[in-house]
DNA sequence: TACAAGTATTCTTATATAAGTTTCAACGAG
DNA sequence: CTCGTTGAAACTTATATAAGAATACTTGTA
């Protein structure tokens, strides 16, 4: 019933990073040092540590330390970004077109996003490969989360990393939901292919280190060429 | 560079799962016991036990014991079957019409599939949910491993519980790779469907407990009112 | 039914050793 | 003297053992 002292030192580390005392990529105090600043031993310290490990927050290295998790470019596109060519391999879509709006925030996007936003930023991203307009990604974060988004135009590739970078708020889940559909006109139009080519369509809700919902992502894929990739463990 | 303990311990475990030594369902030796067993201690043991937990081999259960993973229709549609309904319900598709043939295996499969094997049974199965057709799927998997399979139709709503029950064969993991396309004239015949209708498809390859690849499967699935559940962490 | 005893696991602490990484001073070759 | 190598020291995490306390579950008994 009771929480275990090795769930509390999680509890404890996940705070200190989101509140910036270890702030992304920094080295956390090592095991003997962390242990004794929260009053337990080294190893249930440790066993915290593991986990964070395992939810992929903090990086261990044998004989260096343990770092808060830093989003790349590539770690990012690699996790969230699911797209494979046929033979398995990573790709790396290329920014095309790009537009940010405030607005209202829908029923449900208030209903769904954190803290029930009254306004919204919706960036809106025309995405290719290889020449071929590859994907329409639209997403929703709640606009005070975000100050100053609007001001940051033309955004990365990579809109995970900026997060982190320049809000401190780091996604660790998401949760997408799929179905095949047929591009309408003006789908079609707006990413430079034929009315009625089938498309993947995912829509995403995306949580960050302290479990909120910060972003609402519906995504448009053009599969022709290209695979969306699942594992299952 | 040698292997750790903790490590022996966890192959030691899947080894005799896999051999039989500990069935599906059957609660494994306490820690102390496979400790005392494989001359190590409780807590490498114990290590060793909660990785197995982790990739959801074993289920453990304070108080109870530790038990080998038993596949039930329920965990096994719900963890390799992922159409969920709009507000995120489990679907239960009903099985429909059943086929299952032998042939000989293309290159393809025999160049992915344990063994390479010459020969493979084909399942191929239309499945609907609440009236309507629902997907249809097709799984192949090496004849040698399955001997006795076509006598055993009609088959389970679940593959893998039976794979489990009558061949000790434990599914693990799969890996997926989806895109959009369309129906054609003779999927859309099979399964009831008009011609043309989005769908999406899906090619998974399928593991065991021994990391053989043992089954690869093609699904089409429409996703008119429903959608493809996909978790990342 | 209620309670107590027994069993099994989890949680926590403690200690020791192994093994990677970095730093830096000492040393030798040129 | 300068440069590069060597090696020790100090740091880190990783592995392993042992043992006691707390918690969860089952079962026997009143």
């Amino acid at each position: 019933m009771t929480e275990p002292l090795y769930r509390m030192v999680y509890r404890k580390v996940i705070e200190r990073i989101a509140d910036g005392t270890y702030p992304p990529g920094a080295m956390l105090p090592n095991e003997f040092e962390l242990a004794a600043d929260l009053g337990v031993s080294q190893g249930t310290a440790r066993k915290a540590l593991s986990s964070l490990e395992d939810r992929a927050i903090v990086q261990r290295r044998q004989g260096k330390g343990t770092f808060v998790i830093l989003r790349t470019p590539e770690n990012s596109l690699f996790h969230f970004f699911r797209l494979r060519t046929k033979t398995g391999e990573q790709v790396t879509p290329e920014p095309h077109t790009e537009t940010i709006t405030k607005r209202k925030a829908t029923a449900a996007e208030r209903a769904t996003l954190f803290e029930n936003p009254s306004h919204v930023f919706e960036i809106t991203r025309v995405r290719s490969f290889e020449g071929k307009p590859l994907c329409m990604e639209q997403s929703v974060v709640p606009s005070e989360l975000f100050p100053g988004l609007m001001e940051r135009a033309p955004l990365k590739n990579a809109l995970y990393v900026m997060f982190q970078q320049a809000y401190s708020c780091i996604i660790i889940s998401a949760e997408e939901h799929l179905h095949a559909s047929l591009a309408d006109g003006e789908m079609a139009e707006f990413m430079g292919i034929a009315e009625g080519t089938p498309v993947l369509v995912s829509e995403r809700v995306t949580r960050d280190l302290l479990e909120r919902t910060v972003e609402m992502r519906k995504g448009i894929f053009v599969t022709e060429d290209l695979t969306y990739f699942v594992e299952m463990n």
